[in-house]
Formats: structure tokens, C-alpha cells, sequence
DNA sequence: AATTTATGTCAACATAGCTGACATATTCGA
DNA sequence: TCGAATATGTCAGCTATGTTGACATAAATT
């Protein structure tokens, strides 16, 4: 890199002040998301680790315990991923006996996604350390404290477009996911 | 994938009640994290979509424009990466005049990272949709359950453990982060 | 019978992490 | 002053997880 070419604080408009409150914008929330985030995720991320799997993996099993017979429509909906992408996982998950797959009673085309005992204690001790923090964190809150922030943490969250649900209709503009 | 190992609803010890309440461990608050957190990043996401970068890119040049004069090893510290992750992305930005380096002042060793005009405004340009989405989550909440929705983000952070500040002291146990 | 739907699968690619190894410039301690 | 430690950069290769596009199969629908 010639070492030299990084001396030169005379060039190219540098700014030396701080991106403050003054535009205007919470820059303190968006980066205590960011940290909160990412601590949040360590927790699983750690246990996974042993089990070779990763957060992907995480997120299927959270979701398929939480909603049994699942379809797989629904899972790809709800993680917002291709299929291809949940594929992956989701056929190690199969294969390593965490989640079972049923074909649907009603339309036989469906694979409802349903946790085994072993799906259901990974997904379990996954969310252990997850709801610790949690706790810990609404240690001082009182009850308004604690609404104000599941309201918040609503908020954040994009509105349900359509009437979405477990109706079909959703390859209609196209996208195939 | 010969379809009919598909069908086998007996086997297995498969579970098909929700992974509920019943635990003691809060579903609904981990939910509400995961899809706040996807959303709040898509905003800029999109933003960078057309830029050429990446969630990478964003988290340098925010945290640049937070703090110039920041060193390399404050930024890996902060963003708890590699050098070799870091690298790709800041030479990145670098080349295309979003931040640039000066040679440290007392120690010629550090490169401290400037955001320059243009970072500044792409860094802006970021995080404006993000401050909206805040603001809009946060409309209903008086001052206090503006406190409590800090208080909890708060609270979900990893405690600083050693005096970490600007002091050296990292590559103790052979972690060369 | 033809079409649509639900799902699976192959192949190729991009981003952003990681480890390991090594280079260079600078500072610091003995 | 010299050798070790430090701050940073860089090469090479690997992994996880996302993407597109194309195509296959079974079942439902029209």
C-alpha cells in the first residue's frame, strides 16, 4: 500500500465533528438497536455452534415450535426468504430428526412442519438465554414500562400488506417466493 | 426425494402443540425483536441496494461519521469483526472518497478514519428512514415510555467487561481480533 | 385434460463473516 | 540502540446464508 498515500489530511474535505442530535435524527436508538441486536443473537448463535448449525437453522425451529403444521408456504412468508434458501436448512433439520414433515389432511401437496421432542428442546433451550435477557433487561420497568416497549417494538414493524393469512394468492405479481 | 418419505405422520414423536407461555419464557418479545430488527433494516438496505454497498458499508460509515478521528481498532472493537472483514469493506468506502484515513497524530502507527462530505451525507441519508421508522414507533409513548424503551434496549447490551476505552491490551489470549 | 399450486432441487452467484499466515511501519522497553 | 510489541494491511481460502433462474413432480382445480 506505499504507506505514504494515507499522509495526507490536507486533501478531500474531511470532517472532524460528529454526526450529531442536530439533524435531527436518534442516532442514540438506532445504535443501542444495533448493540441490543447483536447481543441478543450471541446467546443462541453460542449453542448452535455445538450443534453445527446456524441462525437460519435457529429461526426455522423457533418458528415451526411455535406453529406446528406450519406449511412451508407459511414459514417462507414469515421469514421473508426463498425457498431455496430455507431448503438448506430446513433439509438438515429434517435429516438430523428436529423437524418431522406430515402431508397436509386437507390438500396433499402441502408438507405441514411439525417440531420432534428433539426439535422441541433446541428451540427451548434457544430461547432460554433469550428470554434471561429480556428479563433483565425489563428488570426496572413497571407494567407501562413494559408496554410502552412491546407498543414500540410493534411500531417498528411493517404493516401486513394484504389480507395475507393462510389464503393462497401470492404468486400473483410474479415473485415466486 | 421419491415423495411417499413424506408421508409418514406415525413416526417419530412428533409434537403439534405451540411452544407457548407454559415455559415461562417470553415469545412474543423475541418475535417482536426479530421482525423489528428486519425491518428497521430494510430502509437502508434498499438505500444501499443502489450504491453498491452492503449492511457492511453502513455500519462503518455510520459509526465513522459517529466518531471521526476513530481508529481501525475502535471500529473492530465496535463492530466486533475481523480485520479481514473490516478491510474489504473500508477499502471500499475509502476508494470511493466516503471516508477517509489520516495518520495518527501522537501514534503515526493508527489510521484515523474521517467521514467526508459524501460519507456524511450517505450516512445521513441512512439512517433518516430509520429515525422516521423510530419516531413512528415511538408517537404513541409519553417521555417515560420513551425512558423505558431505552432502558430495555439498554439492558439488552453486553456488559463492557474489561476497560476496554481507547487502551491497548487485545491480542492477550492470542485472539488477534 | 389442461392449468395452477405447493413443494423440491440443481446450478451459479454475492455478501459478509471467519482463520491462518505473513508484511510493514512505528513505538516502546530493556 | 536494538529487539519486541503494536497498529495496520493483505493474500488465500473457507463457511453460512442470502439471491436468481430453470426445471421436476404431485396434487388440486377448472
Amino acid at each position: 500500500m506505499s504507506r505514504d498515500d494515507a499522509i495526507k489530511p490536507e486533501s478531500d474535505h474531511i470532517l472532524d465533528r460528529p454526526m450529531g442530535e442536530t439533524d435531527g435524527i436518534d442516532f442514540e436508538i438506532i445504535e443501542l438497536l444495533f448493540f441490543a441486536y447483536r447481543d441478543f443473537i450471541s446467546d443462541p448463535d453460542a449453542i448452535l455452534d455445538k450443534s453445527g448449525f446456524g441462525r437460519a437453522h435457529h429461526r426455522v425451529v423457533h418458528f415451526v415450535n411455535r406453529e406446528p403444521g406450519l406449511t412451508v408456504a407459511a414459514l417462507l412468508d414469515t421469514l421473508k426468504i426463498t425457498k431455496q434458501s430455507l431448503a438448506r436448512v430446513l433439509k438438515q433439520l429434517i435429516d438430523s430428526g428436529y423437524i418431522a414433515q406430515v402431508a397436509g389432511p386437507e390438500d396433499r401437496r402441502q408438507r405441514r412442519l411439525f417440531p420432534t421432542e428433539r426439535g422441541r428442546e433446541l428451540a427451548l433451550a434457544l430461547a432460554r438465554p433469550q428470554s434471561c435477557r429480556i428479563d433483565h433487561a425489563m428488570e426496572g420497568l413497571g407494567e407501562s414500562g413494559r408496554a410502552a416497549v412491546k407498543t414500540f417494538l410493534s411500531g417498528m414493524i411493517n404493516p401486513v400488506t394484504r389480507g395475507a393469512a393462510d389464503d393462497q394468492d401470492d404468486t400473483i405479481e410474479g415473485k415466486e417466493r
